[in-house]
DNA sequence: ACAAATTTTTAGCTTTGCCTAAATTTTAAT
DNA sequence: ATTAAAATTTAGGCAAAGCTAAAAATTTGT
């Protein structure tokens, strides 16, 4: 597989899991920053390789074997943005594109010895899960961190309320995109959390929690 | 720089430090595993680009600029090659074929980091010498491990006597290719060594250190 | 010095991945 | 049901990096 071909299949497979249905020649062309006539092209050579279903002007689908790759460059893109930030001192978001060349890399052991040397990690510092080397992952989503079961770790991914005073009060309490949050308690009485983030337990009210989002597992 | 630019300026680089002459279309397609033709049509493009100076039917040198290219793919080559092995545990002969992808990455940060990370290594698993961000970095030399100096530290790069029982002896010692070796003393009295190796003191005779090569810096 | 051998370059073709412009098919609107 | 709009594909080209075969320059051997 070319560099090319791996991006190619890498984006199906991302504008696959939306609609379920088959992904646009239009689509792929916005996503790769190219032409839907190069798109076309492209379309037809993975389509010889047995890596994508296609008919003419249906649009395409990845195939079991597409799949297993787009899977496998999934995880090598997860497991460098782990190591870029863990490791290499990174923020989250400056890897995206650093890993879209590291994902690229031919070597097994290369993967296989990087997820031990991080610790086999499940999730990537955008709070997206990392496939398994056999390709399977538990499935991430988007919460409103008053919304999180006790107990539970994810990713602070968004705000809701994007206010300037909102914002400096995450500021002041350094709680910052990227940031991995976990729930400790919740308060019956007013819905206020006790969260774990760096490390330090903070108290924060139900106000804060309802316009914080968090990406977790499962 | 199209990464087929970026291993041919290396060749170069590598071919010219020999003869100090200039590079032959020959050696340069050797080493690159293509044919002459082929090379006289990147020489042409490398030449317009300025990165080397180029006469028809004179061979090739690296320009200025071109030196200070090669030196920095040399630099991530050797940076990842020391990543490979202190931090993934790959050995010494495994790394050269994943640093020849990784050399390519382009992101001045992730070479930086990694240095940091690296702790600053100043020579690479295989002895040769990491120049530093702007292009400068001590010569390496080989020498027989009984002509080192005390105080100094080497890889051990090969051996002068290949005989099994030698090899033998180095297995049962602990001796491989690739080691870090420093001379802690000298007996005057039958030249025998003593020597630090994965961190421990070992003594050994002069037979022995006789027929070890060693590449040290400066 | 000069023919032979070797090295290097040129000419012409191929593949990959991309482009523009034109044709075709599908979808949406009346 | 037509027609208009949008999406997709085809046709024809281009640049990068390689190849083979043939031509040209250089080097070597006597
Ligand atoms: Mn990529
Ligand atoms: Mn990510
Ligand atoms: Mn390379
Ligand atoms: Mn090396």
């Amino acid at each position: 597989m070319t560099l090319s071909e791996e991006d190619y299949i890498k984006i199906i497979y991302h504008l696959g899991k939306g609609d379920l249905g088959s992904v646009s020649t239009n689509s792929i062309a916005e996503r790769m920053e190219t032409k839907p006539s190069s798109v076309t092209d492209m379309i037809k050579k993975l389509s010889e390789k047995g890596l994508v279903n296609y008919k003419k002007y249906q649009g395409v689908t990845l195939s079991e074997y597409g799949l297993k790759t787009a899977l496998s460059i999934v995880r090598k893109h997860r497991l460098w943005e782990v190591f870029l930030v863990e490791k290499l001192e990174f923020s989250w978001d400056e890897v995206h594109e650093v890993a879209e060349q590291l994902e690229h890399i031919k070597s097994e052991k290369l993967v296989d010895m990087l997820d031990k040397h991080l610790g086999f990690p499940q999730i990537d510092p955008h709070g997206d899960p990392i496939p398994s080397k056999d390709g399977e992952f538990k499935k991430s989503i988007k919460r409103l961190l008053n919304e999180v079961p006790i107990g539970k770790e994810g990713i602070c991914v968004g705000v809701k309320d994007s206010s300037p005073p909102f914002l400096k009060f995450l500021d002041k309490n350094k709680i910052a995109l990227g940031d991995s949050i976990s729930v400790i308690d919740k308060e019956e009485f007013d819905g206020s959390l006790h969260i774990k983030i760096r490390e330090v337990d903070i108290h924060i009210s139900d106000q804060i929690a309802s316009n914080l989002y968090l990406r977790i597992i499962e």
